[in-house]
DNA sequence: GCCTACATTGGACATTGTCTAAGTCAAGAA
DNA sequence: TTCTTGACTTAGACAATGTCCAATGTAGGC
């Protein structure tokens, strides 16, 4: 089924039930969710999940590279599991919601050297913020 | 002085001592301090201000739109004065500085009609991300 | 099937932010 | 100037999110 997991043994990870259950949370879905979200869905499946486990296996994903950390508001983190396709986020302001977008051109390009203070830019990142159709019409 | 506080003056604000501080302390530097840092630093002068005032005081700030509220990180949120002049952010991955910075084009453009959903877009902002000098160097 | 290093658990703790009730004070009125 | 009043501030409790640790459990190699 799933190739995460096969990624996740090809690094060496044992493969633990409940690190399954959080890469299937992760998979299922093309929202983002919270760390107690996904610790929410995994409990339906795996009553006995702790949270520090899914926030241990959460920051290995990132760390790995397998899922992409969102901060958008202040709030609690989201996480991305589409971190193989190169996408932005459009966020709606009031409920906070995620989707992937595929804007054109290259950020990184916009950005002239003499802007760039010494830094070494790894990456940039777009995020569009709005209202969403369902915010909008309530 | 400062026309911050005019323009707050202008808006019917009180001028508290506590408000004339925090807005100080913002106007005087040009990093994005986080709420605890704006608190540190508010104390100097004013050593009885309350961490309830400065967190009320920014959130007005940032209600009138006199400041931005940067979140970049999953930790503490900074805060911006800059919010006059249109600019993105550029953030070390390692110590969480900020610099402003000022690229080329118009993000909004580069969103088709297509990847909108439906959404009403109200802004974009765009974070670049690396390693800022001091860090590359240590 | 046994071992053992790695993973999980549960709960204490840390950080950041919000709320409330009681006291204080800026600024307009007299 | 002094008075009055409603907006502002305070201290501390509380909430949400995230981190850490010692004890316990278990995946996978032998």
């Amino acid at each position: 089924m799933s190739d995460l997991l096969e990624r996740l043994r090809d690094r060496g990870w044992r493969l633990t039930a409940q690190r399954r259950v959080v890469a299937e949370v992760l998979d299922g879905d093309h929202v983002h969710y919270t760390a107690d979200e996904v610790h929410a869905r995994a409990s339906e499946r795996l009553p006995e999940i702790a949270r520090a486990t899914v926030y241990n296996t959460l920051s290995e994903l990132v760390a790995i590279g397998e899922v992409i950390e969102v901060s958008t508001d202040g709030r609690a983190k989201r996480y991305d599991p589409n971190a193989r396709h190169a996408h932005q986020h459009l966020v709606c302001s009031r409920c906070g919601t995620i989707r992937d977008v595929h804007p054109s051109g290259d950020p990184l390009a916009n950005l002239p050297e003499t802007e760039r203070y010494g830094f070494t830019i790894a990456d940039a990142t777009v995020t569009y913020r709005g209202t969403c159709p369902q915010c909008a019409s309530a």
